[in-house]
DNA sequence: GTGAAAGCGCTAACAC
DNA sequence: GTGTTAGCGCTTTCAC
């Protein structure tokens, strides 16, 4: 800048004020300033600038696996989100490690980022009250955090695994498996409730052989479903907590000759891009995954402006989207 | 550190020499600033030592689409090896947009990051020219920029190609079609090249109906599909150039009620996660995607500690995945 | 409408 | 083994 500064034959402090638009300057001088700016090829020291400022144009974004889909999807409508609201976004992938999550943590911290994005991060009370108490904007993304209040943003699990059940009763299903994922952490145990509970309102018996744990992967959605279509009754319809597993589940299905939807339906949870395109296209959940990622941002933005302001929390909808994975239960 | 200097009743240099142990300091110091520390919470300010360092932790990486799976295994694998080595990654978004990418670009440059690696850009031989100038180190990953010396990672996209389409010739398939991408970027178009020199060295003639450009999605290789299985004589085999289309392809063969493998077969490339459960799991050429992102890490680490070394180019070789969506022609 | 000067929080050169 | 000081490149107050 002082370069551009003595190129221009005025002050840096006059420089400075044309770039950020921030002081009547004469027609003349800013002439000059953005000439001199074209001709050195100026480019504002973003670090120097925010350093002064005591704020930056970063965010963090902490996010379990990058490269699953769905993360995946997340974390492209917050950064599309961002970027169109003239920030950067820092990726953190966690692995759902605590002390990598702690470690990424501090590393925006040291960066000084203006607010961190958690999406379905294990985030402890004693995380949040910290990041609190430093004063770091904080959203959480996917994930409930008990007992403490933070901006989150949700989506209505419950209603979704609702509604995938719902859905395979009325295909005249009675047993139906429940594929889910680590019931402790909270869209999981959500879906779950949201299983249960269709098949109370149903008057269909709660049976917990039917329900098996598996980690949102592939693998374990196939194994998963190897276990249960190994059951002395097998189920004739299979609710995966999400695509991924609901996708395991027909490879495996698949692999033991049954056909999908005649022989078992499956139903997944997410609608991830690959889901209208696995073989058959699967009948799933969709989550608004754009939405979650523009709201998140848009939370993490506002609070900001406002770190005191009363925390909110956002759940949003989810829609049944039927493709082709599931049937009319077959007689027997 | 000023804080934590007063309370330790130590210099601010001293205190800034343990915490980056670059002087002898006695151990009655040492503790009394670590408890210091300790006791106040503190994190250094990477902004201002970056600033005085004339040197951030930080790296840009600009990909297409986060959320398309190779690219985002690609990402992780990066993101994985940075963090490894004390980088932060940023993450940008191009959707092959020229003027995204150079939007990105200036906001990398402002933030002074390390280096900038390139995954599937397309990146012209002014911004390589520009950013040398510059002196920002810059790797390019899959793809190659025609007469400008970079640091490049790439595939031997073109061995690939012949793996795949050898492969479907030796299952005795002999009208091959492929599923190609935009054929002007470098690794689309060798793709392309292995499945023309296939043909050759088995006298097999090339013909132009049986290829059809896609865009490396999906819904680009179920239409494509659906045209080539609209042929007159329709192929008995394709070779999609990536995952994502053979999934399209399988899905719109299954549409028109062909059974894969009995009825066609279909080979992808890149054997993202993905390939071993799609229905049936699918024959694909693995790119070595883990590798790549940690060889391009490296590179361009290596690069800025030499920024006039001469430049490198790395190619790696693919394997063939034989799975389940290829078998012999049947009989006509 | 413009300039001088202080200072963001750190590191590195120089003194002792 | 420790302290003082200058300065990285900006923004912002204050003065004119």
């Amino acid at each position: 800048m002082r370069d551009v500064a003595e190129r221009a034959g005025l002050s840096v402090s006059t420089v400075s004020h044309v770039i950020n638009n921030t002081r009547a300057v004469s027609d003349e001088s800013r002439q000059r300033v953005m000439s001199a700016m074209e001709e050195l090829d100026y480019k504002p020291n973003a670090l120097a600038r925010s350093l002064r400022r005591r704020k930056t144009n970063t965010l963090g974004m902490i996010v379990p696996d990058s490269a699953n889909p769905f993360f995946a999807e997340v974390a492209r409508a917050i950064e599309d989100t961002s970027f169109a609201q003239n920030y950067s976004i820092i990726l953190c992938n966690s692995e759902g490690d605590l002390e990598k999550q702690q470690a990424y943590t501090n590393v925006l911290i040291e960066n000084r980022v203006a607010g961190i994005l958690f999406v379905a991060a294990g985030i402890s009370t004693e995380l949040v009250n910290d990041l609190e108490q430093r004063r770091v904007p904080l959203v959480v993304v996917d994930r409930e955090v008990p007992g403490v209040e933070v901006d989150t943003v949700m989506t209505n699990h419950a209603q979704g695994g609702y509604l995938a059940t719902q859905h395979l009763i009325e295909l005249g299903h009675r047993r139906i498996a429940c594929i889910a994922g680590n019931s402790e952490v909270s869209p999981s145990a959500e879906r779950l409730t949201g299983y249960r509970r269709a098949l109370e309102d149903n008057n269909l018996a709660y049976d917990e052989r039917l329900v098996v744990k598996g980690d949102f992967q592939y693998e374990s959605g196939y194994e998963a479903t190897k276990h249960l279509l190994a059951l002395e009754v097998p189920p004739s319809a299979f609710f995966a907590c999400n695509d991924l597993m609901a996708v395991g589940c027909i490879s495996a299905a698949r692999e033991l000759g049954l056909r999908v939807p005649q022989d078992i339906s499956v139903v997944g949870f997410d609608n991830v891009r690959l889901a209208s395109f696995t073989n058959p296209p699967l009948t799933t959940v969709a989550q608004p995954i754009f939405e979650i990622g523009a709201l998140a941002t848009k939370m993490l933005l506002e609070r900001m402006l406002d770190l005191d302001a009363p925390p909110r929390f956002k759940r949003l909808d989810t829609v049944l989207h039927i493709r082709r994975s599931t049937a009319a239960r077959a007689d027997r």
